[in-house]
Formats: C-alpha cells, sequence, structure tokens
DNA sequence: TTGTAGGCGTTATCAT
DNA sequence: ATGATAACGCCTACAA
C-alpha cells in the first residue's frame, strides 16, 4: 500500500539510509544523489509515515487538548469552540497534530489523561474545564509531560497555564457599576471549585473597597455558571435584598438566567436592575437587552497555550499567561432609577 | 521511561511473546501464567504503547474530524460544535481516538486531508464544511481511506455520508408558513455550493407547488448562510416585492440578519413580516423575538457518522444516512397582518 | 503451552 | 559520501 524509504532506496539504487538522509535535509550528501531520491520521492508520491518516526523518534509531534465535560455545560460552548479554534489554528502553524479528548469526573472514568499521553505518545497537553477539586489534576501537573491549563493558576517544572487577570475584569465590572451610581451591589458567583470564581469575587470586593462600600458577603450567591443558577440566585438575592439595584454575574449565562428571572419577575432591566456579566459569549450581544460584560480574548487562551507549551518542550519552565479582560458595555447596565 | 513488554518479560521470567499474548486475552496460555503476567503488568503500571502497536498492526485506532473553515465562519459555531461534540462522545466510546484537523481551501493548502490520513495513519475520516466545488472533495472520495461526509450526499464503497432530510425540512417551514395564511414567501437561500441549499430551494418549491402557489426563482435570495448576507437579502427582497408577508431563511443566521435588518428599517416581526429559520442553534431561542425554525439532531449527525465510519471498518460498504428535521415553532411567525 | 525470529517504517550509530 | 546494523515496542507465524 504505502511507498515507504524502501521503495525509494531500491529504486535510486542506493541504501535506506542514504534515502532517509536527504529526505531530512542531512548535509552529508552528494547534491545528485539528493536532487535523484527527491525526485523519486517526488514521483512515487512519497510521504512518511508519522507513526513509525513517533516510534524511533519518541516524539510524536502531537498535543492533546483535555476537554471536562465538554459536552455538559451549555456555558462552556462559546468559550470551549474559542479555545478550540485557537489551539487548532496554532497547532496546525506549528506543525503539531492535535488530538481532542475529553473526561467526566461524574462518569468515574477509571483510564484518565495520563493514560492517553502515554498510550498515543502526546508531546505535552492542553487541559481545561478542570476543576480545583478534580482528583486527577495532581496526577497532570505531577506527571513529566508538559501541560498547560487553562484558568488554574499552577506552575510548575513542566507545567504553566493561561488565563485571564480575573481580579481585574470582575473589578472593572463593579467599578462600571459604581461609576453609574450604584451603591447596591450583589454578585452571582460561579462554583467555588474554580479558581476563576474565588479571583472574581476579590474584584468585587476590592471595587466596592475602593468605593468605600461596605462588601457584605451575604450578598454574594454561589452558582455554577448555568443559566438555572443565575436565575435562582437572582430571585434569592431580591427576595434578601431588595434595595438592590445592580448585580455582577461571574458568567454571561447565568447574567441572562438573572435577566430572564428579572422580567419574569417583572422587573425592568437595566431600569429597575442593572446586570452586568462575564465572557463576553456570542449570546451576549444577541440577547434582549444586550449584555454589558467583561470579555476574554478566548481565542488567544488556546494559542497562546499552544505557544507555551512548544516552549516548554524546548526547554523552558512553565510560566504563567494572564490576558487582560476588557469591559463591553451595552444595554443591561444603566444609571440606577433610570 | 515506559514500561514495556520486555519489563514484564522479564520480570515474569517468559517470553515477550507470551506477554503479548496473555494481555491480550489469547486462549493458549496456561492460567497462572497470565494471571501472574497479568499481576506483573499491573504492578508496573504498565499501558500498551499505541504508536508501536499502530506500526505493526497498520491500524491506528484513530478517526480523524476535518473541518474546513472551522474558525472563519459564524455560522458554524453552534452546528461544529455540537458535531464535535458528538464525534468525540461517540469515538471515545467506541474506543477510538480522535484528531482534529482543519484546511481552509481558501489558503490553498497544498497538503491536503489525505496527507493527514497516511501520515497518522487514520482509519477513517470525517469531513464537514465541505463545498462541492472544493477540489479535495474528489480526492477523498476516491481515496481508499473510509470516510463519511457530513451533508455531502455522496456514496461509495468506502464513502458514506449523513445529513437532514432537507427537503422536507424545508417544505414543512415553508407548510407552516402557508398554514399561517401566508401566500407571499420569499426564501433567502445559502450559497449554491452546498447541497443543502439546493435541497432546501426544492423544499420551499415543493411546499409551494403543493398549495398551488406560483413558484417564482426570482423571490430567492443567494446568500452564503452568514448574518450579512441576510440582511441584504431581505432588503433586496423587500424592495423588489412589497407585498412579502414572510421569509423563509436557510439558516439562523440569516434568518437573525434578517430579522435585525428589519427592525433597523421599522418593520416588525412577526407582525409585519414572518421569519423562518433553519438550523435550531443555541442563538435561535435566546433571540428576540425568539426565532421559528426547523432543528436539525447535529449532535447525531456526529455519532452516527462515527457509527457509519466503523461500519465501514468492519467490511460494510458506505450508506446515506438520512435524518430528520423537527419543526420549532417560536415567536417569529404569526399569521400575515397579525 | 511457550519461545524464536522476523518484521512494521523510520532514525541513529558506526564503519567504510 | 554511503551502507550495514541495530534499535523503537509490539505482534504473529512457525517451531518446539
Amino acid at each position: 500500500m504505502g511507498v515507504t524509504i524502501k521503495d525509494i532506496a531500491k529504486r535510486a539504487g542506493v541504501s535506506v539510509t542514504t534515502v532517509s538522509r536527504a529526505l531530512n535535509g542531512y548535509k552529508d550528501i552528494r547534491p545528485e544523489t539528493r536532487e535523484r531520491i527527491l525526485r523519486i520521492a517526488e514521483e512515487l508520491n512519497y510521504r512518511p509515515n508519522a507513526v513509525a518516526r513517533s516510534l524511533v523518534m519518541k516524539k510524536s509531534q502531537t498535543i492533546g487538548l483535555i476537554i471536562s465535560e465538554l459536552t455538559r455545560s451549555r456555558t462552556g460552548h462559546d468559550f470551549t469552540f474559542n479555545i478550540i479554534c485557537g489551539v487548532n489554528d496554532r497547532a496546525t502553524a506549528m506543525d503539531y497534530d492535535l488530538v481532542l479528548s475529553t473526561t467526566d469526573p461524574s462518569k468515574q472514568e477509571q483510564v484518565p489523561y495520563m493514560e492517553l499521553c502515554r498510550r498515543r505518545q502526546l508531546d505535552g497537553v492542553i487541559l481545561m474545564g478542570i476543576r480545583t477539586d478534580d482528583p486527577y489534576l495532581k496526577e497532570v501537573v505531577e506527571s513529566s509531560i508538559p501541560c498547560v491549563l487553562i484558568d488554574v493558576p499552577l506552575v510548575g517544572d513542566k507545567c504553566g497555564h493561561v488565563t485571564l487577570d480575573n481580579e481585574r475584569g470582575a473589578r472593572m465590572a463593579v467599578e462600571h457599576l459604581i461609576a453609574e451610581g450604584h451603591r447596591e451591589i450583589c454578585m452571582i458567583n460561579g462554583h467555588a471549585q474554580a479558581f476563576v470564581s474565588l479571583e472574581r469575587l476579590n474584584g468585587y470586593r476590592n471595587a466596592l473597597k475602593e468605593a468605600g462600600i461596605e462588601y457584605r458577603p451575604e450578598r454574594v450567591y454561589f452558582g455554577d455558571f448555568e443559566e438555572a443558577s443565575g436565575r435562582e440566585g437572582i430571585r434569592q438575592l431580591l427576595s434578601r435584598f431588595p434595595e438592590m439595584t445592580a448585580v455582577f454575574c461571574a458568567s454571561d449565562t447565568m447574567a441572562i438566567g438573572a435577566v430572564r428571572e428579572l422580567k419574569d419577575l417583572g422587573r425592568r432591566v437595566p431600569e429597575d436592575i442593572s446586570v452586568m456579566g462575564f465572557d463576553d459569549i456570542e449570546l451576549a450581544s444577541f440577547v434582549t437587552p444586550a449584555l454589558s460584560t467583561v470579555s476574554q480574548p478566548v481565542y488567544e487562551f488556546g494559542s497562546k497555550a499552544v505557544d507555551l507549551l512548544i516552549r516548554m518542550f524546548d526547554g523552558e519552565i512553565g510560566t504563567a499567561e494572564v490576558l487582560e479582560p476588557k469591559l463591553e458595555i451595552r444595554e443591561s447596565t444603566a444609571p440606577p432609577g433610570c
């Protein structure tokens, strides 16, 4: 079936060694011989067998993108997709192939990430969607295979991460609300098993502090990033803090849930309550009112992750890549009582 | 680094052959020997090297998912993502690894699909997003490697496809419009290099015919599935056919564009003009008014594609999998003048 | 039931 | 400048 260097060697009347060297651009080969070999390879439409090469080189030119709970969360859709795009594009550009894999902690998968890595000899992996309490997180970070985490701020010898300056993003969001005149600001946060939740909470708190507004922990509802928890969150907060005029949500999905629930409750957004999201998913600009939110350069998360990984292949140690958020003001926020 | 069957053999005091057979469940091996080998493999945390195995077996237990223009089209987002999920989940369940790859015909990539296939010894590929005028389509179908196309109705010995009954879907959409009382119905179609456009056009035409409404080709605008072309399309159609009361769009993205343009033009949806979409992307139910549309079981496209592929591995010839559309009536359609 | 030997396609070492 | 030869980790006749 496939033509191999052996076929070329035979046809060119040389040894496979010579063919291999000619093909790989070694210098110690007579130009004419090289020409001839290259020509024959061309004629025969030869394609190197990456599998054989991986075996002997112990390097597969392949990186793995491992996504936790790919299918389940709706929140992830847009975010995940953009990561995939970024990773794929950059990997392709850098001449790496990409294998996609997913895990589902709830399914108690016994054969986790590293299984795949060793089996397929992946040169490195990019991990996303992992919770801080995921039992395999430790395994991955401790393993010798280079890895890059998305939104999990760990660094190690062969482990780095890329994330957003979440504290800053949240702070910008709340500062905007304050600048508009709000003082009674609640927060609907993600679950505590995500580092981003903690950092966004810090941002919320710091913004209040700087404005001289008291931080009250009971004004923070912990949801799970999904729409339903946004609905639930706003309902609870509203009943306990009827004086609230604005809410900052740690995800657009929750923000959308909050807006919908508010609508059901007969409250207007932003006239009665301002709602700020986080992420800037595609939906954010399509819903009514269009969502004011904090935008993350998600595609860059993916491409930076690949770059970081490849730098570690080249011997560098893991680092942290912290990207900058950008405020995206649309229609869901306005001065109170406006 | 990695432990191999050689290590196990040494430790167990047997030959690698015996180890290999024990591990692969051959029967011609003494139970005690097998037990011992299995135990040692466990102890050593042995993992078979898929690369080595692929080399000798000429089978990689890997399928490729090749997506044309992954990043560029916004239309594709939701559709593509769901395909990825379906393919990934099913492939994992069937014990195949997945390599993701993309092509961009506009970039004149010289090393197309088959390159990847041969290089990585992919057992088969799933292709999506390919235009009928893509130069590589022929190459793929003619090649000996099993392939499944999404939305391109070709079958061959080792080539099958999965698609929707697009004619029926479009017919259902237009029939719904007609049932609501519309008779002046225009269409915003996708580009002619997609088979689905042609079939949806057929559905539109057939629905009109069955209702005794004259089909007028000039009432069909050909866009490119993207939002901008929905805007452009509705503008042109409206100026030429002011009597129009409804429009059927071949994609939700174009429908959303049409709705937005109508809004800009001061027309109300659905009071002045009813708008029907196609695809039922996530956005469809979030925009205002929520989009009436034709739903495709996209996730199933992905999983069915994997199933079909694996059946071809087992010797079956390519077949066509045609899935059923489902009407999703929401708020963007209503009786005319309502 | 188990072992020997050869090979999968490639690269690397060491001669020549 | 080129060629044997030996890996890489695994599988599979064929022997014993």
